[in-house]
RNA sequence: GGGAGCUUAGCUCAGCUGGGAGAGCAUCUGCCUUACAAGCAGAGGGUCACAGGUUCGAGCCCUGUAGCUCCCACCA
């Protein structure tokens, strides 16, 4: 029993219907089969606690057009489904909601307790952002949901950990951290977002030890003077070359502090003396070492002044800033205040200011990792798409420094050290223990968490089912394609390729599909905080998955940002609306019961199958390099202009014939339901629901369309000369439509036509079509060797025919005469280019002969079309 | 300081290896033609940022300039 198509489409009618039929038929999962080819992609993991937004819409349609297209063409496709545990970011939830409902903080609970309040929150939000990735349509593994801190992945992580630390390639260390003091954790450098803030330079003078004189530096953070262990200069600079040795009192605090050379000091900024804070800043840090200087660290974890700071001590930073400025300024020793715009550092998830200061952390040795990372992507063994972030990424990883992967937060996975509280040692193990693999003492774990991408890292395998050896991670690993942003190359990607590397041996993935970013219709980022975000689900709800799909896809090269704009989606909308009433057309008028090509095909027929062929080889082939944007826009321009303008028109006398047993009549309709079928298996990674909704209404031999053959190139199907005699007889229609709409010719009015061709069979032939398609009323068709001719007609060249339309046919002499001058100045013009082109010598000697030919016959008909329109003028002026 | 990208129609953007400038939206004209007015037919609109160069031929390749974005970076 055939379905009907309701008259008009309603998404939300049949979107949730069609995935669960998917859901329920497990077209999703996909299980190792060595009789197919694998492809595999894995989800960047969206926050557990997080909401679908227009980032996630654009990265997860990517992947589901990729997948599909791989499902449909014979492979066996898994796109791998999870969610990150987001350690701060979940944290930093929890507390909120800690603090706005309970009036407590996480301290007040415990570590234990906290803990069993996130995985509750976990699982009460958990799910949320996976049933919205199933509104858009999204064909993952449902089946086999991960989750970063599930069993699989934790035991991925300690085993990686270890890994790490017996080689020496994890080590823990007294460094210059990132802290955010919101947070009150330590930061990785990526973690940390550079702002360009106005500040201030304040210039100090530091009394001189055993004189009256003074030297002068300047600072942006006056509070960290109170760490200040020295002061360097450049030991080229003769300025201050007497000063070298001797020391200087460190203004508030009394402090005697050795005034020393150093070359990192850049004579030319500043005044050429640099205040040196050894826990506070990284150069200074490296400065102190080189020096031997004390560390001083004078600030707590909260970004407050501690005991080191004197009566500065439980100041904020900011705080004391200030009060620094004004006790110095009251010492005479603040000489000078001048507005200066400098980077500071922010916490990438509170936008707090970040400090930079000395801490113990967990650090992962980045240079031996760097190297095999920075090779598989020069050898191309990854390949980045586009290109150029391909140099993003070596750039970075060329200049990368110690990853920082301890955090002081309790959301995550806990770091599987012990360390000794008897003899210190700090014992690293897979499985807990509770003695010291040294002394035999009680131990304690290490409190800390690592770096959330500490496990997205190994994403690629530990959703695989690594460190066992499983079928899954034999047969699907590695991955094929990684789709993300640009943004999260450095947090993810790079870090992906080196773990994939030192643990599996192979990069984890060969292409890395990079998108840009959604903004708004006036080029900003979307944001929550800016409320400019427009909700997908919103966007879904009023106008379909598959609109908000096709928007997202249309007109966006791989990398480049995107403008959203909801008239786009109207448009995106339209196209649906187009694609289902040209499937109701066809429904209306198909008796036949079977989708394949009958015997007979006309002209229009094999002109259809043959552009539908050349789509489907672009269509591939742009597929394969993942220019999705291109895609699309030709089975767009194809459904739109050539299946629905020209050929339903083209066949609609056929269908309408009164005797049934017109083969072409059938005929039609078989080309008609191939056609279609066609452009839904070529539409549906794109836009799944509604091309499964209506193949499910058509006669078909593959029961849904989500696992069905993906069309492929077919040199049988290709008609170039039928092609291009259509397109004659098209231009022929177009040519007439032109004169008739410019002059007016009320589309009632049909005007008798004689058309002299060398081609009479296909005209013969196409008389419907320009009965119907150009209010022709009458047609002669005459052989150009017998030659026609009529005063009382203008004609029009085209192609390959020139037509004749009798005079009385046209309303208005004087516009036609206008028209005919225009035309006449646009041909004088583009036989003066060719003419151009073929004089010159060198064009015809060293242009390819095709090009050359190409020009020629371009000449010709110019020439010949010219030629036309000087004779209708004639004659319109004559008649005048 | 280093690197990347962008500059094409009124707006938002495509334009793949160099061979007569495209789409969507907007505008104008005419159409309720029995799939679709969410539509059909037709039209207007561009020194492809600027200046050089390579080439028979440049939106595309090279050099430089300008404006706008973005990323990275330890000049306090």
């Amino acid at each position: 029993m055939r379905k009907e198509l309701s008259k008009s489409y309603d998404p939300s009618a049949i979107e949730d219907k069609i995935f669960d039929m998917w859901l329920r038929g497990r077209y999703f999962s996909q299980e190792p089969d060595t009789s197919k080819k694998p492809f595999s992609i894995v989800i960047p993991p969206p926050n557990v606690t997080g909401q679908l937004h227009m980032g996630h819409a654009l990265d997860e349609t990517m992947q589901d057009i990729l997948t599909r297209y791989k499902r449909m063409s014979g492979y066996a496709a898994l796109w791998i489904l999870g969610t990150d545990h987001a350690g701060i970011a979940t944290q930093i939830k929890v507390e909120e909601s800690l603090r706005v409902n309970e009036h407590i903080t996480r301290y007040d609970l415990g570590r234990e307790k906290f803990l069993e309040r996130v995985w509750e929150w976990k699982n009460l939000y958990g799910n949320r952002i996976v049933s919205q990735l199933k509104k858009l349509g999204s064909s993952c593994d449902y089946e086999n949901e991960r989750f970063t801190m599930d069993e699989g992945c934790s035991r991925a992580v300690k085993e990686v950990f270890v890994n790490l630390y017996n080689k020496g390639l994890i080590y823990q260390g007294n460094r210059i951290i990132n802290w955010c003091p919101r947070c009150t954790t330590a930061l990785s450098d990526a973690e940390v977002e550079h702002k360009e803030q106005d500040g201030f330079f304040w210039h100090i003078k530091y009394p001189i030890e055993g004189s009256d004189d003074f030297i002068e530096i300047a600072t942006t953070r006056p509070e960290t003077m109170l760490g200040d262990t020295a002061i360097a200069v450049n030991p080229e600079d003769e300025r201050y070359t007497d000063l070298v040795g001797k020391y200087a009192i460190l203004p508030l605090v009394g402090r005697r502090i050795p005034i020393i050379a150093d070359e990192y000091v850049d004579r030319e900024f500043g005044t050429g003396c640099v205040k040196i804070t050894p826990c506070h800043d990284p150069n200074d840090f490296e400065v102190g070492l080189r020096h031997d200087l004390e560390q001083i660290l004078v600030m707590d974890e909260n970004g407050c002044i501690n005991k080191n700071g004197g009566k500065y001590e439980g100041q904020d930073r900011f705080t004391a800033r200030e009060n620094i400025v004004n006790d110095l300024k009251a010492e005479g020793l603040l000489v000078d205040i001048r507005p200066h715009s400098h980077n500071v550092g922010t916490c990438y998830r509170c936008g707090t200011v970040v400090e930079p200061m000395t801490s113990k952390q967990w650090f992962v040795k980045m240079e031996p990792l760097a190297k095999d990372a920075i090779r598989v992507v020069k050898d191309g063994e990854v390949k980045f798409v586009p290109d150029r972030f391909t140099k993003t990424y070596i750039n970075w990883m060329e200049n990368v420094h110690d990853w920082c992967i301890s955090r002081q937060l309790w959301w995550g996975h806990r770091i599987p050290a012990y360390h000794c509280r008897e003899c210190g040692h700090v014992t690293v193990s897979k499985t807990e223990v509770d003695r010291c693999e040294k002394c035999g003492g009680a131990v304690i774990q290490d409190p800390d968490v690592l770096d959330t991408w500490f496990s997205s890292a190994l994403w690629p395998f530990s959703t695989l089912g690594w460190p066992d050896k499983t079928e899954k991670l034999d047969f699907f690993y590695p991955t094929n394609v990684l789709v993300t942003g640009y943004d999260i190359i450095f947090f993810w990607v790079a870090r992906m390729i080196f773990s994939g590397l030192e643990h599996t041996g192979k990069p984890p993935f060969s292409t890395v599909l990079i998108h840009g970013l959604v903004r708004d219709k006036y080029g900003k980022k979307m944001s929550k905080s800016a409320g400019n975000g427009i909700d997908p689900l919103e966007v879904i709800a009023q106008y379909g998955a598959d609109a908000l799909r096709l928007t997202l896809i249309t007109g966006n090269a791989p990398g480049n940002d995107l403008r959203f704009n909801m008239d786009r989606v109207e448009a995106s909308s339209n196209f649906n609306n187009k694609l289902w009433n040209a499937a109701r057309f066809v429904l209306m008028n198909l008796k036949v019961e079977e989708c394949k090509l009958p015997e007979n095909l006309q002209l229009e027929d094999k002109w259809i199958l043959s552009k539908l062929n050349t789509v489907v080889k672009e269509v591939c082939e742009n597929m394969d390099k993942f220019e999705l944007g291109v895609a699309v826009q030709k089975i767009y321009d194809f459904t739109w202009d050539c299946f629905c303008d020209w050929y339903i028109e083209l066949v609609k006398p056929r269908l309408y014939d009164s005797n049934d047993n017109n083969e072409t009549k059938e005929s039609a309709q078989y080309v008609l339901l191939y056609v279609l079928t066609n452009i839904l298996k070529l539409l549906h990674p794109f836009m799944p629901f509604i091309t499964e909704e209506i193949f499910s209404a058509l006669p078909r031999d593959e029961e849904v369309i989500i696992t069905s053959k993906f069309p492929v190139y077919d040199e049988s199907l290709c008609f170039p000369e039928d092609e291009r005699n259509m397109q004659d007889v098209m231009d022929a229609v177009g040519a007439v439509r032109n004169i008739r709409a410019e002059m007016n010719v009320a589309p009632s009015r049909k005007a008798k036509m004689t058309i002299l061709t060398k081609n009479t069979a296909h005209y013969e032939s196409g008389k419907p079509y320009l009965q119907r398609l150009a209010g022709a009323s009458e047609i002669t068709v005459i052989d150009e060797s017998v030659g026609y001719s009529d005063d009382d007609a203008v004609n029009v060249v085209t192609g390959d025919a020139k037509i004749f339309i009798p005079l009385g046919d046209l309303i208005d002499f004087k516009k036609e005469l206008e028209r005919l001058n225009g035309e006449k100045t646009k041909l004088l013009s583009e036989l003066k280019r060719v003419d151009g082109k073929l004089s010159n010598e060198k064009f015809v000697a060293k242009a390819p002969p095709a090009v050359v030919e190409e020009e020629r016959a371009k000449k010709e008909k110019y020439q010949a079309m010219l030629d036309s329109v000087m004779q209708s003028i004639a004659k319109i002026e004559g008649k005048a």
